[in-house]
DNA sequence: ACCTGAACACCGTTCAAGT
DNA sequence: ACCTGAACACCGTTCAAGT
């Protein structure tokens, strides 16, 4: 638990040898790769609000203030951490043909990617997406897009609109798979239920049981990519 | 600053000319709805991270402590501030015959007050949207989406969708509306152009001056509606 | 019923000091 | 170069007490 290592050796004679030579190649204890792999365990335990840098540290056997020789802020490791989620994301190479069935893919990976670390999603979204990992992806839609025939705003538009998609609805997925959310949605259908004077429509329509969350996606994705291909169709060429 | 009020008289002899009356009808000095309307003004200043329960109660005039008399959390604070920001969505009635229009209106009108407080996108992504102003809101768009010939599923993951886009937007917008966003989008933009061999694309496509937020959201919730459209023609009866 | 005041167990971050 | 330890200015939340 609390960070102690046999450094300083007390004047025990025959002590020598009860204590560890100084190391020859002094590597360093903490470096930024152990950090953030500890933090992306602590988040995916605690959620966003579980990361303390007291917490991290001491699952990294070190004190808090050591973290801030590598790091600068709190934030700086949750963009880290993020960026981290952005790397397990299938690479699935990229040109298969399709333009569509590319982006539909990479839109299946980043979801899944983002489901394993449900701290992630709603991080995303408020923060610039600019790691080494997550440009990677933004590049592999760029291209597929610009395949579909997209340039310039509707380009960036497009692929800015597929990641907006695929990342809020794993961000609202996240927020109804924590425990006590069947019983949490028991009690918005009743509530729906006993207002249907008030939200008619929602009474009848939106009442469900447990939510479908991977159809609910696809098809939503399947209508958007729908939609991308008629503004490529009818814009072919724009700066 | 620190809340006192004139309360237990000393002993001044005439003093009681000169304290208040104990008020008849003892309004309470705190309801729900200034203190909501607080909340607001706090966070509209110094964001979501700026809302302290200290710095709220030192705005009302309060003693921290004093809140949880009427609130149980500070996320219900959080919960409380972003419907009031739902509840400043122009109503803007509904059926004008065509629902393309309709829904379209009502993205814009969330789009419009979400961006007036720059925190609540951010926070609308995470949390269940099930405050009355909110709720309202997503009876228009079902409304009109039952009417575009959506239902079932496709009504759910379609109005999801809707939220979804619209919310996510504004949250990466809101993300770059920073001071100091032109300087980092700079900065961006020579990365990119550094790095024109891992990122080709990116490098071509996505580097641009100052992005024009509007005509961005209004194409991709263009592309989305038609193929929400298709969607609707596709499926005309589904439960 | 509504507000105060003290208290508890935390935070992120700094900075001088050690090795 | 890298880590420690003390310190500062905060946090959310509880609970008994006042009126």
């Amino acid at each position: 638990m609390s960070p102690k290592r046999a450094q300083s050796g007390d004047a025990v004679p025959g002590g020598v040898w009860l204590r560890e030579p100084r190391p020859a190649s002094r590597a360093p204890a903490l470096t930024r790769e152990r950090i953030v792999a500890a933090a992306v365990e602590v988040l995916d335990q605690g959620g966003a609000e579980g990361l303390s840098m007291r917490r991290l540290a001491d699952a990294l056997d070190v004190h808090a203030t050591s973290l801030y020789w590598h790091v600068s802020h709190r934030d700086d490791l949750l963009d880290l951490a993020l960026d981290a989620v952005f790397g397990e994301v299938a690479a699935s190479g990229g040109a298969s043909g399709s333009w569509r069935a590319d982006v539909a893919a990479f839109m299946g990976g980043l979801r899944a990617a983002l489901l394993r670390h449900p701290w992630s999603a709603a991080l995303a979204v408020s923060r610039p997406l600019l790691g080494p990992n997550a440009l990677a992806h933004s590049e592999s839609v760029y291209a597929a897009l610009a395949r579909a025939g997209l340039a310039g705003l509707d380009l960036r538009a497009g692929a800015a609109a597929v990641s907006t998609f695929v990342i809020g609805s794993v961000a609202a997925e996240a927020a109804w798979r924590h425990p006590g959310a069947a019983a949490a949605r028991a009690a918005v259908n009743d509530h729906l239920r006993g207002s249907a004077d008030r939200y008619p429509t929602l009474a009848a329509h939106a009442v469900t049981g447990e939510e479908d969350w991977a159809t609910h996606f696809t098809r939503g994705a399947d209508a958007f990519l729908h939609g991308l291909a008629v503004l490529g169709a009818d814009r072919p060429e724009q700066g």
